[in-house]
DNA sequence: AAGAAAAACAACCGCCGACTG
DNA sequence: GCAGTCGGCGGTTGTTTTTCT
């Protein structure tokens, strides 16, 4: 059997290898690695091959890099969990517990590293950040007051054709109401939509949040550091 | 444009528990 | 009860890609 351990390959797969495990496994189905070598004519190791499948071949996986609500229950389920990278995967379907392993090593794990480095680079990543927020708030805002001119424009114009007059500001029709006071038509439910409604409105409330945290982690971190998730959670932001 | 550093990804290794003969 | 096998898990390392200076 030693001697038979030489003879397996080692390193990256090759498209020819994976077209063998992955007709062998629709054929046979997963399980009974140690057979699959022999019988797919694979010269890989039953984990070798388990893992190929499991972390790259398997047809459910996510491809695309994760996203904030994944990442959200990343923190949430490593929190209570710890390291069982496997069990945390089992809540995010078509994520593998060596991606997500992978990813918290590379976003949250900053063992290691001085507080000084950790401050430095999250006042740069912060910055960077919040550029690329007020931008895409500066072209949000842009684009809607484009949008905003054009239906004024249209409804003037409705308005002059049919000669309508709006004598009191209540017979204004809403919309043009909208668009000269829009802020004052904002009501409560708008915003319980920020908080618990789509995944924009999510972000901006979960950006709220974290720019303010800027000041409590520089502080923090010129004291002394800050263990475990918090830490490595604004470490990330 | 080029080299360095960081991030992302893929794969291997050792250990452990469940199962089986 | 025990030894061997198998599958799964978490840690670690190596390679590639992307970003920064």
């Amino acid at each position: 059997m030693e001697e038979q351990v030489g003879l397996w390959r080692k390193g990256p797969w090759t498209a020819e290898e994976d077209r063998l495990l992955i007709k062998h496994v629709k054929v046979h189905g997963e399980g009974r690695w140690n057979s699959v070598a022999r019988l797919a004519g694979l010269k890989r190791n039953a984990k070798s091959c388990r893992l190929r499948w499991v972390n790259y071949l398997r047809p459910d996986l996510k491809r695309g890099k994760i996203t904030p609500h994944e990442e959200r229950i990343i923190l949430d389920l490593h929190a209570r969990w710890g390291n069982r990278w496997s069990t945390i995967a089992r809540s995010l379907p078509g994520r593998t517990d060596n991606e997500i392993k992978n990813y918290w090593r590379t976003h949250f794990n900053n063992k290691g590293k001085t507080c000084l480095e950790d401050s430095i680079k999250l006042k740069a990543r912060l910055l960077k950040r919040q550029q690329f927020h007020q931008e895409q708030q500066k072209q949000l805002q842009l684009q809607k007051n484009d949008e905003d001119m054009k239906k004024l424009m249209l409804l003037l114009e409705e308005s002059e054709n049919n000669k309508l007059v709006w004598p009191q500001q209540d017979m204004v029709p809403q919309e043009i109401q909208n668009l000269f006071y829009p802020t004052m038509f904002v009501d409560d439910s708008d915003h319980q939509q920020a908080n618990t409604g789509n995944s924009m409105n999510e972000d901006f409330v979960l950006w709220d949040g974290l720019w303010n945290l800027e000041n409590v982690v520089l502080d923090v971190t010129t004291k002394g550091c800050v263990r475990g998730l918090d830490m490595a959670a604004m470490s990330y932001y």
